[in-house]
DNA sequence: GTGTCAATGTCGATA
DNA sequence: TATCGACGTTGACAC
C-alpha cells in the first residue's frame, strides 16, 4: 500500500524513536509525517512550525509491516504506526524557490551603489561594519577621517533604531563622526528626537 | 469542502504570495499545505527541512473561494489555489513533548553535581568557561591556581578530542594545568595518545 | 568536501 | 509582553 520510494504525506498513530546526535522518544499519538523528494523526512506534531522530529535530506526508508527505519550516515529515526489513517503519495511535488524581496539587504545595496545621491561625500564604503556593539549596516569612512555611520531599516523607522545608531557612535568613539537612519518611512516622533540629536534621516524606497 | 476552522494538510497546485517583515512570491507548483492546532500554517515544497513559506502560531484563515488569506498581526500569507489535489481533515492531531535524552549537557550536569567521584580536588567549576579557541565544557579551578580542564563527549572519545583538549590546553597557557576527557568510552588509539599526552580518561555513563 | 555566518530563523525561559 | 540565549539549529556561500 505505502510507496516508500516516493514523496508521501502519512496521518497516523504512532510512535517514534531517534538516536543520532542525541537520543528522544515521542509518545503515542497522531503525527504527519512527510517524505520528500530529496529524501528528507519530517515529522510534525500538532502545534509549532518546526518538526518534532526529522531527518535531513538524504535519508534512506525500509518498511518492515507498521514500522519505518530511516537511516542517514550515523543517524536513525524509527515510527511504528499502530494505525494508518491517512496516506497520500505527492506525485510531482514542485522544487521552487521563495522570491523574497523588500529586505534590508536589498536597500542596503541600493544606498551602497547609489551612495552619492544620498550624502555628498567621497570616501571608502563598507558593509556589516563591526564594533563592540554589533555590526554597522553601511560606514563612509572619508580620507580625512570622518565617519559617516548609516543604519538601515526596512520598516518605519523609529526612535529606538536612533537610540541604537547612538550607542554604534559611542562605540566608534570618534566625536566628528555623522549620523544616519535610513529607511522608507519615519515616525513623527521620531524625526523629531532624531533631528534633536544631529540624526540625519534619509528617505530610501523599494523599487 | 473544506473546514479551515480545524487543522487540515492540503496537497495543491497553488501560488503562495506573503507580505510582511519581507515580502515574497513563490512561482505556481505543487506544495503541501498544513494547518495546525495552534493556528500555524506551513507551505512546504518538495525538498528542505524547513517550510518554504510559513506563519507562526496565531494565524487566522479566511476561505474565498479556491483563495486561502492568513493573517496574523501584520503579516499576510495568501494561497491562491488552481487545483486542490488532495485534502485531509485531521482530528485529534497529538500535541506532545519530544523527551530528548542522552545529551552532551546530560553529562557535564552529572560531572559537576558529582565533582568529587571525578576528580579529587576542590575548586571553582565553571562550565562553558570561555577561551579564544572556544568554551571549555567544565572548568576546575583549585584556589593555588592549578586548572583542571574536562572535555566532554556524549559518544566514543576518539584522538581528535583528545587534541581539542590539547588546543585547550594551549589557549590557558598554563603549563600547571591538567587534562580530562570524559566521555561514556573511548577508543583504543585515544586511550593510548591521551595516556602519552598525560589526559586522564574519566568514564562517565548515562543514567 | 569543511568552516563560517545570516535567518521573515524558531523556541523556550526570564524579567 | 519584550528581551536574551540556545538549537540534534537549518541553509547558504566561501574556501
Amino acid at each position: 500500500m505505502i510507496d516508500i520510494t516516493k514523496p508521501f504525506v502519512i496521518y497516523a498513530t504512532c510512535t517514534v524513536e531517534y538516536e543520532g546526535r542525541a537520543c528522544s522518544t515521542l509518545d503515542e499519538g497522531n503525527y504527519i509525517i512527510l517524505y520528500k523528494k530529496d529524501k528528507s523526512l519530517l515529522i510534525h506534531s500538532g502545534d509549532k512550525s518546526t518538526p518534532i522530529n526529522y531527518q535531513p535530506s538524504g535519508t534512506l526508508l525500509h518498511l518492515d509491516g507498521q514500522q519505518i527505519l530511516a537511516r542517514r550516515k550515523s543517524e536513525m529515526i524509527k515510527i511504528t504506526m499502530r494505525q494508518i489513517i491517512h496516506y497520500a503519495c505527492l506525485e510531482n511535488w514542485s522544487i521552487n524557490e521563495l522570491k523574497i524581496r523588500k529586505t534590508e539587504r536589498e536597500l542596503v545595496n541600493k544606498i551602497v551603489n547609489n551612495m552619492s545621491d544620498y550624502i555628498d561625500r567621497e570616501g571608502v564604503v563598507t558593509c556589516e561594519y563591526p564594533t563592540e556593539l554589533g555590526k554597522i549596516d553601511i560606514m563612509l569612512e572619508e580620507k580625512g577621517g570622518v565617519k559617516h555611520i548609516i543604519e538601515v531599516k526596512r520598516c518605519k523607522a523609529t526612535i529606538n533604531h536612533c537610540v541604537q545608531l547612538e550607542k554604534y557612535y559611542n562605540a566608534i568613539g570618534e566625536p566628528q563622526s555623522r549620523l544616519y537612519i535610513a529607511a522608507p518611512s519615519i515616525a513623527n516622533s521620531a524625526l523629531n528626537y532624531a533631528k534633536s540629536k544631529n540624526i540625519k534621516y534619509i528617505e530610501v524606497l523599494f523599487d
